[in-house]
DNA sequence: CATGAATGAGCGTTCATTCAT
DNA sequence: AATGAATGAACGCTCATTCAT
């Protein structure tokens, strides 16, 4: 029966409405910071974008600023929520489906993610807030790993700082320039195949081992 | 015998002196451009800066945009004349000599490089014309030396693409926080050092392999 | 029946009141423009004269150029549909009413009018687009009415161009002190009376002809 | 014997080498300013017309106002001496030869009077003292020239300073396309040809007279 | 006397934001 | 809730003028 309506029905669908709408301007705004930059993009863009007045956006955001800290911040929780689901790296299969699996994800929110490296790369609060404390775990998580091996006598005795860092440098180096805008993002397979180079190359190097 | 004073004299002084200004405008902007961006950097901070009054700095640059190519182009050229003088990848010596140069040569215009990067991310022309056009030799160069070393059977056998920029963001991987300004640069020695293991891994991996 | 408010007359009432406040930045902008020349007068005096933020007149002009435009282009207007109107001259006593009209219209605009001969005066495109290419029909029409005459043996054989400029001359020199400012406006009679002596002397010359 | 210079040549000299320096910068000036207008021409304009440092210029002239008001100086006096010299209208002959006279003079100094019209059309001081007192002996004249006239019974009873006005605008409506640079000036021959006919249209009318 | 360099004042224009409706 | 209109506060840039040399 929903004839009759709750107030609470109603408040909450009133919500739901406004965060649609939030996250309406909020797609048109990253596509339009990833392609111009955040001080080049103005209000007056945004508002066309999505088919409104300049001051309604102001309903919906109490700034510009604010819009980007809502895509800076709902981009980060997709994030986290993925890294909190990253399985211990218990072998290289494993390892080639966490690169996969955090390539698609990153991928998939392109525009978001250019606009948060632009922005990362200038504001210090952004590049702390956004990115080194989102990161940091999986820096520990990859650090810790291969300090375990090393001990083990399994990997070499690198710095297992700049070790984590050149793993993450190698699967970041695969996808820039589609983040970039210059290349096609990657299809699922070719994804996975990248993902499998990479593991290879940083777990036995480019030269063949002689036995 | 020559006047106290020739003619020649006095016009090369005060190009030299023209040119020493603009040097110092470029330094200053480049400081403000990396901190807060082009865009976001007026022309009242930079005279702030070099202690100018605003209109003066239109006598040694025609435009705000004049003064980011100058320091985009004086970068180029740096960059131009290393990557002349890039010897020919022989051995893996050379290969650390080369990365250690580079790094060098990179880490000694921080600044400058903070904001090519930076405006490289959003602004397309900047990209083409001081980054791609000029990276692209060296991305070839190593492309070509992994497929000749692959054909010999001494390389895995990796897409040369894929492995060119794997090398490429694991050495910048070590140097991104120094140009983030977030780490401080590395001593020679430790510089050094890092261009080895950055070497030593991308060479053998980070596996010890089983004879 | 229709709605209280209709969309249409909404928009309608609002389009007249934009014309309306467009009138009015007009009419103040020309009166400063005819004062102290188009170059000389700032956005700032404009705005202030019309009492409004600097800002609140790009609402209505795309920049003060265009302000300057829409008044050249409003004043044409007028011209045009009355030189539409000319009535072809077929005698004495249609003439001086021609002259007449002419001569009101020209000064019921007179500040519109003082700025298109102070920007055409130096403007070539102005020039070319908003006296030449309105008055010339007015120039063939005089010429020919001459040329026709002297064929006839009613007129002296003058040279029909410099007839027509005569003519209008003369008319011009009647009010061109009002169109300066430094003289009231003639009233109806007085502007007729005018426009009877100078068809007469322009016709029959200052002598009196000796039969 | 000029082996001896004394100081006051020496001071004549320098006079005169001023004089000279001045006389060509307000030549560029005026040509500028009849090309694009006091206001839209820049020191730096001038300076590169006459080959000059900016700065130099304020060596001869206070301000670029400075240059103005000599240009419309300058001018006055040659005019002044020309008006002083109008001999008393006596015949029809003499009347076209001194309409001649006074376009020549007019042509002769082109740029100058174009830049008078500009100016005098907006500011009143200008129209004032380099225009109307310049004039108004002259339309003095003319009045009382037609006056006597009319009540000797030769002339017909028009008002004679509409009289004057249009003698005055015809003669002028004859080069003023010259003076606006749109049209090449007359050759010593067509301009009597042109102040004959004047003369002729103005005396006796475009009718020609039944007996 | 000539000038390169410097600059304050001000220009036309933009834009994030506010507010009345 | 939505918006057209308004605007203050800048912005990049120009230019007449000054001044040290």
């Amino acid at each position: 029966m929903v004839n009759h309506i709750s107030p609470i029905n109603k408040e909450t669908r009133r919500e739901r409405r406004i965060e649609r709408q939030r996250k309406v301007i909020m797609d048109a705004a990253a596509g339009l910071f990833a392609q111009k930059g955040f001080q080049a993009t103005t209000t007056k863009d945004i508002a066309e974008a999505v088919d409104m007045g300049e001051s309604t956006l102001y309903g919906y955001f109490s700034s510009k600023r604010d819009v980007l800290q809502a895509i800076l911040s709902h981009q980060a929780e997709m994030v986290d929520a993925l890294l909190d689901n990253l399985a211990e790296l218990k072998d290289r299969q494993s390892f080639v489906e966490q690169v996969d699996r955090l390539m698609e994800m990153i991928l998939s929110r392109t525009v978001y993610n250019r606009v948060l490296i632009a922005e990362a790369w200038r504001d210090d609060e952004v590049l702390w807030a956004y990115v080194i404390s989102r990161w940091q775990p999986v820096m520990d998580s990859l650090q810790y790993f291969i300090a375990v091996r090393i001990k083990d006598g399994i990997f070499r005795p690198i710095e297992p700082a700049l070790g984590a860092r050149m793993i993450v440098a190698c699967f970041i180096a695969a996808i820039m320039p589609v983040l970039r805008g210059v290349e096609a993002p990657p299809s699922p397979e070719r994804r996975l195949n990248l993902a499998r180079m990479i593991v290879e190359t940083i777990s036995n190097g480019l030269y063949i081992q002689k036995g």
